[in-house]
DNA sequence: GGGCTGTACTG
DNA sequence: CAGTACA
DNA sequence: GCCC
């Protein structure tokens, strides 16, 4: 066995190392660097040490790594740990009592080689004016600015004890903000005035001279907008050479990430429509040079902007290399470090070699950062402890759940309460979302949106097939949903079930800038587009696409042309939009009356249900499920009819259009998968068909109304206690290996009754409709 | 440092 | 047996 | 990804 994983390793790792050449590069330009010459010929590519880049999600190393082995969850090479923890700390400092800052997580960064070995070190720490000595009195927001409402309640009373940030991690201290909108109406805007105050800076209403940035809502303001509204507040435009009007994101965000104040003028930071030239010298330095690479910043382009800057007169005064350069407070290097911050608000450039220098390690320092954002969210699930525990040991005994336990288990839960003091009442029954009847539901949900960012990261990560932070992110936004108030902080989720550090983190930044700077990141990279391209035809999965990327195909266009291809994979191929299409709930119904009169007409007895989320009440479905069956007949009878009549029947009056993966035995086949497409339609459905003799009909139900997670959470509670459930029963002692590995079939507990496998395995009744997680 | 559902079809 | 799929 |  380990001898085959050996193998198995050496050869992912073969495979890899080509295709992460271009991972490795992507990494720090993000995409665009060329990838189709990557993509075309690996080999060609020179032997990049590379970088590895586990970020990357074309080579997905995590995902690809669970595949090699045996779909196994991987971890990364320690390396990559270590790495990112430094970045990480830089980021969020260590021991902070306040709210985590913005996502430093990335496990998945990789490291990248050697020049910015010290990098991490030096984003260690700010040197933050250590002598500005407390003022004793008043706190600086509260002495200049404005103090904004609090954040949970909407009308709330001014938010008179912000707790700021250690001086340390200030990094917009003293600054004096205004917002455009410049109000703290709506709650994503008043927590990020929270955050600028948290970062030591004062927000102010009304227009003043010494206000130092004006910050706006990225998505929707433009650069004309804000100086109309500021020419209107009868702002002088000299003022604009002070003043850095930049988006709150990913400044902010990225001046947390790395400690420091970080250069205004970045490309990435101006406001849409802002004149790069039009800003200060200095900035324009900047200005122009980020604006060719935008949202990352690449190595080489700093390189240049170095050059650049060395030949021209106007000197940089950069905020960022200053600081950098003194990775010890201790010993400040000479200039500038705090020099730069000041800088920053106006004048002098500072100029040095080490600025460039800086500008260039801060340069790649961002990019690494954006780059291991973590992309995903979790979302429940759950297996849990408690339960476990209980019935851990085994046996039968006790099917049904006595109240009693689950009181006991919901005590044991990690520990619910914070930031829903209100609403659920009752703690969690348990880890076991099959536990817990979907609660809360849903579109007044406070957590909404975090929701539905934590999802489509989820989704991203179900593409790249990396199941278990898919499983991660499924749990945790299962937690959120059941969250009647809204999380703002990393703090607050990190106390909830299934919400690590991690995905704390990301929540926070959601709240924070509405959206996750790593699923941006990812969605316009070119390669991951082809990836999630070739994992949408049906019979290709990660394995397959991969191989596809790496054989130099980049459309479907050059699959089918070039590719070899199962018969599923064409089908799918010329299919494909067919079946990345939902199918709408009454064509589901439709598409499960042909069956049920075809079925009719042979034989009055068979009956035919409509599963999958149609049975959950979902308003569209991906495919079309369907439980066949009869009362008392056998598995060869059901077979027989379907396989030697129905199917030929419906496939000649040109209902069905042809089968995917069909049982090959003859006469214990329980599925068919094909295609179906109604006569006035041209699209081709997805149609699953599940022969099922009457006394598994209630394991059946069971299995194929899911949802995934429920059915994988409560398959595991059943492990937990013995038994086994699968599609035709329940089964108790069962003997499972050390690992779980099932050693004997168990003997059948219960098929037939849907309702008694819940009673048996203690878990509340839920409809279909319920069975969400 | 390992687990995270259990099964069935394809090639 | 690995890969893919199904809930 | 999280949890033990």
């Amino acid at each position: 066995m380990l001898d085959d994983a050996l193998r198995e390793k050496t050869a992912y790792f073969e495979q890899q190392e080509l295709s992460d050449k271009d991972g490795g590069d992507m990494s720090l330009g993000d995409s665009y660097l060329n990838i189709g010459p990557v993509l075309a010929d690996s080999e060609a590519m020179p032997p990049p040490k590379l970088v590895r880049k586990p970020s990357s999600f074309l080579g997905p190393t995590p995902k690809e790594l669970q595949m090699s082995f045996g779909a196994r969850g991987v971890k990364q090479p320690s390396s990559f740990r270590s790495e990112s923890s430094k970045l990480e700390r830089s980021a969020t400092a260590p021991g902070t009592t306040t709210t985590k800052s913005f996502p430093a997580t990335g496990l998945r960064q990789r490291p990248t080689s050697s020049p910015q070995a010290k990098v991490p070190e030096r984003l260690k720490r700010t040197t933050s004016l250590p002598d500005m000595k407390v003022k004793n009195e008043l706190p600086f927001y509260k002495r200049v600015g404005v103090i904004p409402r609090e954040l949970k309640k909407s009308n709330a009373k001014p938010a008179d004890n912000i707790k700021l940030e250690p001086e340390g991690r200030q990094v917009l201290r003293d600054k004096v903000v205004y917002f455009y909108p410049n109000n703290d109406t709506s709650m994503p805007r008043r927590m990020r005035i929270h955050k600028i105050i948290q970062l030591g800076a004062a927000w102010v209403r009304a227009w003043r001279e010494d206000i130092t940035h004006i910050m706006v809502d990225e998505s929707y303001h433009t650069y004309s907008q804000v100086l109309r509204h500021l020419n209107k507040a009868g702002l002088p435009c000299r003022e604009q050479r002070r003043i850095f009007l930049v988006k709150f994101d990913p400044y902010v965000p990225q001046c947390i990430q790395f400690g420091t104040l970080l250069d205004p003028s970045a490309g990435r930071f101006l406001v849409k429509g802002a004149p790069i030239s039009n800003r200060t010298a200095v900035d324009t330095d900047h200005a122009s040079q980020s604006s060719e690479s935008q949202g990352s910043l690449q190595v080489k382009p700093s390189l240049r902007q170095l050059t650049a800057h060395d030949s021209q007169t106007h000197s940089t005064p950069t905020e960022n290399s200053p600081q950098n350069v003194n990775s010890d407070p201790s010993h400040p290097p000479g200039s500038s470090q705090e020099i730069v911050k000041d800088s920053f608000i106006g004048d002098e450039p500072n100029e040095s070699t080490d600025a460039y220098n800086d500008d260039l390690s801060q340069a790649i320092q961002e990019t690494k950062a954006i780059a291991h954002l973590p992309l995903d969210e979790e979302e429940e699930e759950g297996p849990t402890s408690s339960i476990d525990h209980d019935s851990d040991s085994g046996t039968d005994d006790e099917i049904p759940e006595p109240p009693s336990k689950r009181l006991k288990l919901s005590t044991s839960t990690p520990a619910p309460p914070k930031g829903k003091s209100k609403g659920k009442g009752k703690a969690p029954s348990s880890t076991f979302q099959c536990m817990n009847p979907s609660g809360a539901a849903s579109s007044a949900n406070p957590n909404s949106r975090t929701i539905e960012i934590l999802d489509q990261m989820c989704k991203y990560y179900d593409q790249m097939q990396d199941q278990w932070r898919t499983f991660a992110y499924r749990k945790a936004i299962s937690t959120l949903r059941k969250q009647d108030t809204k999380i703002t902080t990393a703090k607050e989720a990190a106390v909830l079930p299934f919400i690590g550090q991690r995905l704390a983190d990301k929540i926070e930044e959601i709240v924070l800038t509405d959206r996750l700077r790593r699923l941006d990141s990812t969605r316009d990279d070119p390669t991951d587009q082809v990836l999630r391209l070739f994992l949408g035809v049906y019979g290709a999965g990660l394995a397959q696409a991969s191989k596809w990327i790496q054989a130099g195909y980049r459309t479907l266009d050059d699959l089918t042309t070039k590719a070899k291809l199962t018969s599923s994979q064409k089908i799918g191929i010329e299919h494909y939009s067919d079946f990345a299409q939902r199918i709408p709930r009454t064509e589901v119904e439709a598409h499960g009356t042909t069956i049920k009169s075809a079925l009719r007409t042979l034989d009055p007895t068979f009956s035919a249900t409509i599963m999958g989320s149609y049975r959950r009440g979902a308003k569209d479905s991906g495919d079309i499920d369907i439980i066949i069956t009869k009362p008392s007949a056998s598995i060869a009878q059901l077979h027989s009819l379907v396989f030697k009549t129905l199917i030929p029947s419906l496939t000649s009056s040109g209902f069905l259009k042809c089968k995917l993966a069909t049982s090959s035995r003859t006469d214990d086949g329980t599925k068919w998968h094909g295609v179906s497409c109604l006569p006035d339609s041209t699209t081709w459905r997805r149609l699953d068909l599940l022969l099922v003799p009457e006394e598994e009909m209630g394991a059946a139900l069971l299995y194929f109304t899911g949802n995934d997670i429920f059915n994988r959470s409560i398959r595991l509670l059943a492990s937990k206690k013995g038994m086994r459930l699968n599609q035709r029963g329940l089964y108790r002692d069962v003997v499972r290996g050390r690992n779980r590995e099932k050693l004997n079939e168990g003997t059948l507990v219960e098929g037939r009754s849907e309702r008694k496998i819940f009673e048996i395995l203690g878990v509340p009744w839920r409809e279909p409709g319920e069975r969400i997680c």
